[in-house]
DNA sequence: CCAACAATTGGAATTATTCTTGATCAAAAG
DNA sequence: CTTTTGATCAAGAATAATTCCAATTGTTGG
């Protein structure tokens, strides 16, 4: 086996990441969203943390979460004006939002596709940062009906 | 020449446009949103609007631009979580954020092509609406320097 | 002109987020 | 180990865009 394993949280977070050091605060915030995947917001992850930090404050997890996006260690995806959303997932990709169930889907490229193949950008531009959203419904895909005319 | 011209508005609006009518500060506000071509926030379509409308409150700005909005007459336009802007160009397209100038530029697609193209939609998913927002810098191009080598 | 309804106004309320201040913690130095 | 220094944290106040509300004004059809 691997070395006596001690007392350990169920996802171990390294003591830094990125340059930025992982506290107690910051490693729990980044394990909540590693986990999740319904991109939750500031206050979700609020609730959510105070299972295992009691006393933590929402200005701290705005802090953190701050520091995460600054470090580019998670996104932070906004739709429209609602409440920022949190992403750990790191891979170029827009999101789709469900209006009927109100769930967030990633959305990847094609492979071998990106952005540029599609846009006419301004000549010289250099892009630091691209958002993607999508607003709309999932249709039941009918089940491959043979239409009998 | 044409009829005689009386006192007139720059930009004549029609009495009703996609079954909205056009109350007066609702005219006024779209035509500045079609003069202007540089993304005006509620806050400065209310300024300029006071030329016209000395009265007009902010309320009202944001009730008429909602207007437009329910009824697709104008775009909103989303950065982050700045202050939202309006935009009159219906034409499908996403927007580039300069963050040198803060100018903000339209970005079409190239002829032909849609986000389709390049995004691994989810399996029957019916979109209702695309934002697209990049955000960089605008590099100057280098003058066609033949590397010498 | 009057009734019915929509639009506008000004100010108060809401809400996500940021700021401020003092307390606490952690790493480095003595 | 104790001090120092700087980062992090908690709690609540402050901010700012936007929305809500009640009262007034405008518009339309009879």
């Amino acid at each position: 086996m691997t070395q006596r394993a001690r007392k350990k949280p169920p996802i171990e977070i390294p003591e830094e990441i990125r340059g930025l050091r992982m506290t107690r605060q910051r490693g729990e915030v980044y394990r909540l969203l590693m986990e999740e995947q319904v991109h939750p917001t500031a206050n979700d992850v609020f609730m959510r943390a105070k299972d295992r930090l009691p006393n933590v404050s929402l200005a701290t997890i705005y802090n953190c979460l701050e520091a995460l996006v600054q470090h580019g260690i998670v996104r932070q995806v906004n739709f429209d004006r609602e409440p920022s959303r949190y992403c750990s997932n790191l891979v170029d990709h827009g999101h789709f939002h469900d209006a009927e169930s109100g769930v967030i889907h990633d959305v990847h490229f094609k492979p071998g596709h990106s952005l540029g193949d599609v846009l006419d950008l301004p000549n010289g531009a250099v892009i630091e940062d691209v958002e993607i959203t999508l607003r709309g419904r999932l249709q039941q895909a009918p089940p491959t009906n043979h239409p009998q005319h």
